[in-house]
DNA sequence: GGGTTAACCTGCGGGC
DNA sequence: TGCCCGCAGGTTAACC
């Protein structure tokens, strides 16, 4: 299940794998894979042919490959999705949806990338740039501004210009759980289920604890434990529970052996040795520690 | 306009 | 053995 430190994972891949490479084939095995490019399949098709990928960015959970036309191939990875970095003859995967083929002048390792999503929640789109044009910089690094619909999503707590009072004032201006606040991509993003019960594990928080009720110490303290806990999966190339989530060249993140509430259900908690509960939560589950993170009298879910 | 819910989708494991 | 159901969950449209 990728969340922020698996995209980040995916992103430094695909830097050393397809940036500077000029796009001369691109086959959509499902249209379902590039729904949200609304034109359809054969424009997604003529609008990357030809063109050069200029870098390879992130916001939160979102990936974009910026290209000399100045719009970007956009990827989600979805519940499921995988962009991977394969030699051409790899037998193809059971759900590979799109394959991109380059120009071998401009591709030393002669491998192609593949977009591969079993339950086809990610997808992919181009899309127009917004904030500035994709440009490039002297070091061969794609600049300017953001994707046209990636501009909705707040910036990630690993952004360098993510605004940490702002994120404290508007965690406490909702009116909701801590939890809910921490998935909503609007005001915080790259967090999912996974970082966002490690993270309240950490402070100690119960996950329904309304946000209006949030101390600013906690809330900043919370936030300091959410980029901890997505600075140390990456350092651990991500959290893998199978083989869903791997990077491009296919390799399993080991964060997983590091997590200590999420999927972790009647295990002692790291802290009391309380076993940890799992609470049904927005159709998903929540993992936390009953006595360390006991359940506030006024919950909201 | 903010908060909440359901739908989208496939594979797998458990129960019968 | 095979069928059915629940579960995994990020995003978004639709609803309240």
């Amino acid at each position: 299940m990728p969340e922020l430190p698996e995209v980040e994972t995916v992103r430094r891949g695909l830097e050393r794998g397809v940036v500077g490479r000029t796009v001369v084939a691109v086959d959509v095995h499902h249209p379902r894979a590039v729904r949200r490019h609304e034109a359809g399949a054969d424009d997604f098709r003529a609008r990357v042919e030809g063109r050069r990928l200029l870098g390879a960015r992130r916001r939160g959970k979102y990936l974009w490959l910026p290209m000399d036309s100045g719009e970007a191939v956009v990827g989600h990875l979805g519940m499921s999705g995988q962009l991977l970095v394969v030699p051409p003859d790899k037998p193809a995967e059971a759900h590979l949806r799109v394959r991109f083929g380059f120009d071998p002048s401009t591709n030393p390792g002669g491998r192609e990338l593949r977009f591969v999503d079993q339950r086809t929640f990610g997808g992919l789109a181009v899309v127009p740039m917004v904030g500035g044009p994709a440009g490039q910089s002297a070091d061969g690094l794609a600049t300017g501004g953001v994707p046209a619909s990636v501009a909705h999503i707040a910036l990630d707590p690993l952004d360098p210009a993510f605004d940490d009072d702002a994120f404290v004032e508007g965690l406490r201006r909702r009116r909701t759980g801590v939890k809910r606040a921490l998935l909503d991509q609007t005001l915080i993003s790259g967090v999912g289920n996974i970082y966002a019960d490690e993270a309240l594990w950490r402070v100690p928080l119960h996950w329904a604890r309304p946000t209006d009720t949030l101390p600013r110490p906690t809330a900043r303290a919370l936030l300091g434990h959410v980029r901890d806990v997505m600075t140390e999966a990456i350092a651990a190339g991500g959290t893998s529970f199978d083989a869903l989530y791997v990077s491009v060249n296919g390799v399993s993140g080991l964060f997983d052996r590091s997590l200590s509430a999420y999927g972790r259900r009647d295990e002692p908690c790291a802290r009391c040795g309380t076993p940890i509960r799992r609470d049904a939560f927005m159709n998903r589950s929540s993992f936390s520690c009953p006595r360390c993170q006991p359940r506030p009298r006024r919950a909201r879910y």
